[in-house]
DNA sequence: TAACAGAATTAGGTTGACCTAAAATAGTGA
DNA sequence: TCACTATTTTAGGTCAACCTAATTCTGTTA
């Protein structure tokens, strides 16, 4: 068995760096600034400047750096980065659908083992799963080209207007939260009935429960709902 | 979601010395040296010298190192090895079994998952798969308590006599003779009838195929046999 | 438009795992 | 037991990803 001879591969870790910035720049791919960077990736801003001039500077950018104008993700970069949100989101879904993890779980879980799968082993989990769209969050899972469907969903905090919502997703950030709206049956797909003026103040209903619910601002910014059509 | 504020662990690497520790020093538990495992990981022996040391003189040993002397685990690195080789094992006989893995293939796999995976995924995996004692190469599994029965079974280079037996294990190590191996339906669970004069020569039979077979010295090496009970 | 606050970068470490080359040691056979 | 060879260790690097402290920008506000 001829073992690998180079060194540690800096992949984890400009795995990581990707992610963010995708993360960060939002739907309309806004430049990001190192400070949110480091402050995301929890490193020293120093730190983040480094790496992006490396990211840049490679052979094959992964990144558009320009001194005090924040990052982009390149062409490639963004093709990398989407590839490693799939394998996150692939393997939540494993985890939730066929280990029968409880949701909480999954994303950490999966924040460590997405750096590491092969194509094989994100293929198979695919098939497996039947091509699942969304992970258990209700977040979007990538296609193999890099392909998303347009967000339609907004966070619960925007409202204005009180009304009758499905829940869309819901972060998978903290598992502390995530286990407290579970709790108060808040899950993707999930029906709510909002009826106090949002976003001053969040008391709702949800589907099994009887008892009107209200939601601390904590709560009800991990959550992400659209209309019930 | 607060980030892991210290350095790339040492896991990876630490755990990678101690696996080739236990396979070096074999079930007698032999000292190992510092070259034997310097080709086993690839490495020159000037690092392993270095990480033995390391290893050795932290908090909680790994190992026991006597200069010029070789090494050996202590207790905590034992239980450490075989955690990994558990590991190993079961994320084997998972690819196998749950996501139809060529056998040829889920070695490599392995080879990266198992430093990854939490306590739960193992239990997870260990369940769905209804805690197997072996895996698909015919290697045993070791328990959680990091228990092992004793080998029964002996390379088909160390036969002496003419006979019948069953193919015991087969070695994961090269995927490119393992391929070959499967190709002549050598695999764990076959009944192999030898009929030339072992070990010069090994000519055989095996269940399904009705043309005698002539192995090579290298496919030989990678089978282990038992009697035909 | 000068000055200042805050953000970002540069300069100069540290640490872990590796390397090569040089020095030390152990085991062997004369 | 002495010398020689092969193994092992020590000495002194490199490189990647971090760090802190010092410096340089930028955009705004007086």
């Amino acid at each position: 068995m001829p073992p690998s001879r180079q060194r540690n591969a800096n992949t984890e870790s400009v795995d990581n760096y990707l992610k963010a910035i995708l993360a960060l720049s939002g739907p309309e791919e806004q430049r990001v600034s190192s400070t949110s960077l480091a402050s995301r990736l929890g490193v020293a801003p120093a730190s983040v400047t480094n790496m992006l001039q490396k990211l840049a500077s490679s052979p094959l950018p992964l990144v558009e750096y320009e001194r005090h104008r924040g990052v982009l993700l390149s062409a490639a970069g963004k093709r990398r980065a989407l590839e490693v949100l799939r394998h996150h989101r692939l393997i939540e879904t494993f985890l939730y659908e066929v280990l029968d993890y409880p949701l909480e779980e999954v994303h950490e879980e999966a924040e460590r083992l997405e750096h590491f799968i092969s194509e094989r082993f994100e293929e198979r989990i695919a098939v497996k799963l039947g091509h699942p769209k969304f992970d258990p969050h209700g977040h979007c899972i990538p296609a193999m080209d890099g392909k998303m469907p347009k967000q339609t969903s907004m966070p619960l905090t925007d409202l204005r207007e009180q009304g009758t919502f499905v829940v869309d997703s819901v972060s998978d950030q903290d598992a502390l939260l995530l286990r407290r709206l579970r709790a108060h049956g808040i899950t993707p797909g999930a029906r709510l009935q909002v009826t106090s003026r949002p976003p001053d103040d969040f008391v709702l209903r949800t589907s099994g429960v009887s008892k009107a619910l209200h939601l601390s601002r904590d709560l009800a910014a991990a959550v992400r709902i659209r209309s019930a059509h």
